[in-house]
RNA sequence: GGCGGCAUGGCCGAGUGGUUAGGCAGCGGUCUGCAAAACCGUUUACUCCAGUUCAAAUCUGGAUGCCGCCUCCA
């Protein structure tokens, strides 16, 4: 199946044709670790997550960079907050730098967001970008100013090509600032000479460092190549961070596109405001990982299209709870099911359920191939489990034909990196005596200590279910 | 000021011009010792105004509203 997917520079979708199958080479901005991740991290990084599973699903191989931009003004403000004053601030910055993304990728862990190939960090890499800056500067596109080195838009024709903007028409209005002495208010930094004290490595201009834009041009060429396949982030960086990366990079290797897809996701909202350190309307992963489980987190990410804005609000989550709890209950029911089913399915039998179940798994692929469409998938994953309720309901009880069933959801919602923690889990021996106790009061018709039972499990938190298979027990 | 996106039933949320999206919540029923779960049924939506078409939630134009980018931002 063709794979169609979004690209942000032609504003629609365009059938995935890879320069070089079966590999993809794809680039995603990273994180600038001063701080904890919020939700709206976690959603960038489970969008791209999932691309790159379907892409590897689809058959393709994929290689991921990701860069952690582990100097800029932000760390720096912490580093100098965290001090008092500029002692080895160097050093400072680098610890904050490793605090965040240990922290950064622990969260990544439990969303179950697969490591990225090379996690390049800018100031492994500053050698590279002074060269770059010196290959742009004799080209004549890069300046000198008394702070640091400009990137002089008005030298590459395409600025703009990307988020669809005429230099000549953003002139008025704005928020851009006059800045002294640039050739244009939207000429870039591409290295910051360093003020008294601040960490700085040296450089032709004097000891400085790299401006933001210049890492993710050097070090995703470095890692994938002078072009490559999809560069992603969320669609805050639209403008002008990857329109100034393209500037840079087209500038330099005279190679275009550059970049053949450019993938953005949507933003996470509250009350339909965007989540941002600058409203303050942030929720840390941290936090939220207190309130709910990861994978109903990754879930409610999910069951949104990744270009759409999603709303957080505990009640919306609640239902996305809701949701994955009655997924993980089915997988849970047949479980137990196993364990007591009697036995084997003819062959025939179970090529029934196998040919059954396809038209939902048709489904899902058109879906995720359609501009990586989960929730659409999402949805004919449910049809499916619908579907096998009623194959249930109706008497279906061959091994097979559970297994099959059981096997088959839970691995398309792998696919989605959506899991479900598996329901090995052994009963207290206590509270196991207690519920055989009751399942022979209730074989005596003694119902008042039956209920005695339940309620008394049910206040530690254990709910009973009576089924023809016998009794179930699940932690509510 | 410039540029862009979105408007779907109580809520969330997919959507190919004509055929049930799905989830959550509600109501009724089946099943059950009673529950729970599950299943069945159910309230039939598409901001407004024009237009194209045999036919539009889906295409075109306009209006209104909300949001985003243009400053760090996933």
């Amino acid at each position: 199946m063709t794979i169609s997917l979004y690209n942000t520079a032609s504003r629609r979708k365009e059938d995935l044709f890879p320069i070089d199958p079966p590999e993809i080479k794809m680039y995603v901005c990273g994180i600038t670790p001063y701080d904890e991740s919020h939700l709206g991290h976690a959603r960038a990084y489970i969008t791209f997550d999932v691309i790159k599973r379907y892409l590897v699903h689809a058959g393709y191989k994929v290689r991921h960079v990701q860069n952690i931009t582990d100097i800029d003004d932000k760390i720096i403000a912490k580093a100098m907050q965290e001090t008092g004053e500029r002692t080895d601030l160097k050093q400072k910055c680098r610890e904050i730098a490793e605090k965040y993304s240990a922290s950064f990728f622990d969260a990544m862990d439990k969303l179950n967001v697969l490591r990225a190939d090379v996690y390049p960090k800018a100031t492994d890499h500053i050698p590279e970008m002074i060269d770059w800056i010196k290959g742009l500067e004799a080209k004549g596109i890069a300046y000198e100013l008394p702070d640091g080195i400009y990137f002089s838009v008005g030298s590459f024709s395409d600025y703009g090509k990307l988020s669809g903007r005429r230099l000549d028409e953003q002139e008025e209005g704005g928020r851009v600032k006059e800045h002294k002495g640039k050739k244009n208010p939207f000429d870039f930094v591409l290295w910051k000479k360093a003020k008294e004290g601040e960490p700085s490595w040296p450089s032709p201009w004097g000891e400085g460092r790299p401006g933001w834009h210049i890492e993710c041009s050097v070090m995703s060429t470095k890692y994938l190549g002078q072009q490559f396949d999809i560069h992603g982030g969320g669609l805050d960086l639209e403008f002008p961070h990857h329109e100034n990366e393209i500037a840079q990079t087209e500038s330099l290797t005279g190679k275009r596109p550059w970049v053949k897809y450019w993938l953005h996701n949507g933003f996470v909202t509250v009350n339909k405001e965007k989540m941002s350190k600058s409203l303050g309307n942030f929720f840390t992963l941290k936090d939220i990982f207190e309130k709910f489980d990861p994978m109903v987190i990754r879930f409610y990410i999910l069951s949104t299209h990744y270009r759409s804005p999603i709303n957080y609000s505990d009640a919306e989550m609640r239902g996305g709870a809701e949701a994955y709890d009655r997924v993980k209950q089915f997988l849970a029911d047949l479980d137990f099911m196993l364990e007591k089913s009697p036995g084997s399915a003819p062959m025939v039998e179970l090529n029934d359920i196998i040919e059954e179940l396809q038209p939902y798994l048709l489904k899902f692929e058109a879906a995720m191939s359609d501009d990586f469409n989960s929730a659409g998938a999402i949805a004919a994953l449910f049809e499916m489990i619908k579907y096998c309720r009623k194959t249930l309901d109706e008497g279906e009880d061959e091994k097979e034909c559970l297994q099959y069933m059981r096997d088959t959801v839970a691995t398309y919602f792998g696919h989605l990196g959506i899991t479900f923690a598996s329901a090995g889990e052994e009963l207290d021996s206590a509270l196991a005596a207690l519920i055989s106790e009751r399942e022979t009061a209730r074989a005596n018709k003694d119902f008042k200590r039956s209920d005695e039972i339940r309620d008394q499990l049910k206040g530690k938190g254990i709910i009973l279910e009576d089924t023809p298979y016998g009794t179930k027990w699940s932690r509510s």
